[in-house]
DNA sequence: GCTACGAGCGCC
DNA sequence: AAAGGGCGCTCGTAGC
């Protein structure tokens, strides 16, 4: 039996999930959990009112459907602990945020509502509860209100998974259940690593600041005391104040010597950014030394997950900033190692899959690396050694190729991508030369642009859905015509869209469907995933058995997806002490 | 005081 | 004809 459910609890400006995170918030002296509302057409059941009012043996066995259903359970497991919500309850849960992301709706309960049912509803009453305490809400004569207002969520998430449930595949479900476990269990860390980092970014900080002149009149990073600062010194204010702008560099070049300001507000904007992700994990870090992380399951509209609620931990530093690395603070529970293994240049393996490029499925079928099988397959390599050693300058341009080159990039991109990626410096007219080669000899991957394009191009007027081949797919809605090109909406907002564009899509889409499959073979064999970032995973396992583990993991994460058949994977696996790039 | 938005920058 | 894509968080600023 199916049964909605929604909790309601005290909230104000600091005691808040935003400031203290679901834990924290929960068990905050301040934090009641003051109202619950359960609906259930099927069971013809309807309650709004107290938690300790509620006969919750009736659930046992039931599962509990909610919007952001990992609040909700923790709020159960909360009241579990309070000993209002008996010690031997199970139930089982299911998220309709969850839901109506996969299925391409706004992700609150608002948008999805509105885009589903056609109704507006409305959260003023919850806004108005901001510092309010039930008592309160009773003495001002809108607890009435606030039941209805609180009973009416679960009504609708009651009817949005009635309605939707259907078209939400068992593996997508299952996905949001351990995308909830895996962020619910956290990650270790290592308070003395943390600690020390937070007094030497201050120190960095501090030494910043001071070689900002406006410190004590204006904010550190601002551009308006930056500029008024070059005008009293009588030079030009740079026109960008970001590292990869070429303006920027030559202003550096120019004045940097002489004006460290430029450069003391990017090391104050960088290490403070490092510092405030520090002491978010520091104040959010649990008894045991463990972190709750937010994680949004299908954050992203090609199905990806996102970061979440403050702490991203899909963007790391991934080596240490200022002496500092975060990721050496995230350490595998006492009598555990973590085994981290990452997918191998999976999005490209996709495309070439996609494209039907069986020459090249042939050279990765032989082990050669996706850069390698590029250059033997399109770049005229043939000599029996690994290119890397034998030709490194060819290595190098190749990958730059591959990884720049598959998604409709043209000249003046890959110039930048192939410095950032691969390394290689190159003039735009060697860009354009390469760009037109790579496009002579990846007819496949250009066919399959103009492929998408076309399918796009015949649904102006409508939604398209693109087809992947997990069986998935995407949405892109209202698609239209300008004279810019094609468009459509995509989470809410109108994109411009071209061939190269879908493709990546596509690329991107499939290759976290791989990881999907991944993860639920994992969870399969009993490993505990404690964190993804789209083609890495990081499983805590036992000390005791880790070679063992490493091999299993290593052999989970390059076995091919039915649905993908023929596609070589690749994977790289290693065991540590530490999370590491 | 709040919200929206762009810049900057971290990642895959 | 040409077009890399996907995210989240902090800060400063502008507008209400």
């Amino acid at each position: 039996m199916i049964y909605a459910i929604d909790f309601e609890c005290y909230y104000d400006k600091k005691v808040s999930i935003t400031n203290l995170g679901i834990h924290h918030y929960l068990h905050h002296p301040d934090c009641s959990i003051y109202l619950v509302s359960v609906y259930s057409a099927e069971a013809g059941f309807s309650y709004v009112g107290k938690p300790e009012n509620l006969d919750w043996y009736q659930f046992y066995g039931h599962t509990f459907v909610a919007h952001n259903a990992r609040f909700d359970r923790a709020c159960f497991e909360r009241l579990r602990e309070l000993g209002i919500v008996p010690a031997d309850m199970q139930v089982s849960w299911e998220c309709t945020a969850d839901m109506v992301s996969a299925l391409s709706y706004g992700r609150s309960l608002k948008d999805a509502v509105e885009s589903v049912f056609g109704v507006i509803v409305s959260k003023d009453t919850r806004a108005d509860m901001c510092g309010k305490t039930w008592e309160d809400a009773v003495r001002l004569g809108i607890a009435q209100r606030l039941g209805e207002y609180c009973l009416k969520d679960s009504w609708y998430a009651y009817h949005l998974w009635n309605k939707l449930s259907p078209l939400w595949s068992e593996k997508e479900r299952c996905l949001s259940a351990h995308t909830r476990d895996m962020a619910d269990y956290g990650i270790c860390i290592d308070r003395k690593l943390l600690d020390e980092g937070l007094e030497k970014l201050t120190e960095v900080m501090l030494d910043a600041a001071d070689l900002i002149p406006w410190k004590d009149e204006a904010p550190l990073l601002s551009p308006k005391a930056l500029r008024n600062a070059c005008a009293q010194a009588d030079i030009p204010a740079p026109s960008s104040l970001a590292e990869d702008s070429p303006e920027c560099a030559e202003w550096e070049e120019k004045y940097g010597n002489q004006f460290s300001w430029v450069a003391a507000m990017r090391d104050y904007r960088k290490a403070n950014t490092l510092y405030k992700k520090l002491t978010t994990l520091r104040n959010q870090l649990r008894a045991d030394s463990t972190f709750a992380y937010g994680l949004k399951y299908f954050g992203a509209h090609t199905g990806r997950w996102s970061g979440d609620a403050g702490f991203n931990i899909q963007n790391m530093p991934r080596s240490s900033m200022f002496g500092v690395d975060l990721r050496k603070m995230i350490i595998p529970r006492p009598g555990y190692k973590y085994i981290i293994s990452d997918l191998a240049q999976i999005e490209n393996r996709i495309i070439a899959w996609l494209s039907g490029d069986n020459a090249m499925m042939d050279q990765l079928a032989l082990g050669y690396s996706m850069y390698e099988a590029h250059a033997r397959a399109t770049m005229g390599y043939t000599a029996p050694e690994p290119l890397k050693q034998k030709n490194p300058d060819l290595y190098r341009l190749a990958k730059a190729r591959v990884l720049g080159l598959g998604y409709g990039a043209g000249a003046a991109v890959f110039v930048r991508i192939a410095k950032t990626l691969a390394g290689l410096d190159i003039t735009p007219q060697q860009a354009q030369r390469v760009v037109s080669e790579f496009r002579a000899a990846n007819r496949l991957i250009t066919a399959l642009w103009s492929k998408l394009e076309m399918a796009l191009s015949a649904s102006v007027g409508k939604d398209f859905i693109m087809p992947l081949p997990s069986g998935r797919k995407l949405y892109y809605h209202n698609v239209g015509r300008t004279p810019k090109g094609l468009s459509a909406i995509v989470q809410g907002k109108r994109i411009n869209l071209f061939g190269g564009k879908l493709a990546e899509n596509l690329a991107s889409a499939t290759a976290r469907d791989v990881l999907g499959e991944i993860l639920l073979n994992l969870e399969a064999a009993g490993y505990q995933v404690v964190m993804h970032i789209h083609d890495e995973v990081v499983v805590e396992v036992p000390a005791a058995n880790v070679d063992n583990a490493a091999l299993d993991i290593h052999r989970i994460m390059t076995t091919t997806p039915a649905w993908l058949e023929g596609l070589p994977l690749a994977a790289e696996t290693f065991i540590s002490d530490h999370y590491t790039k």
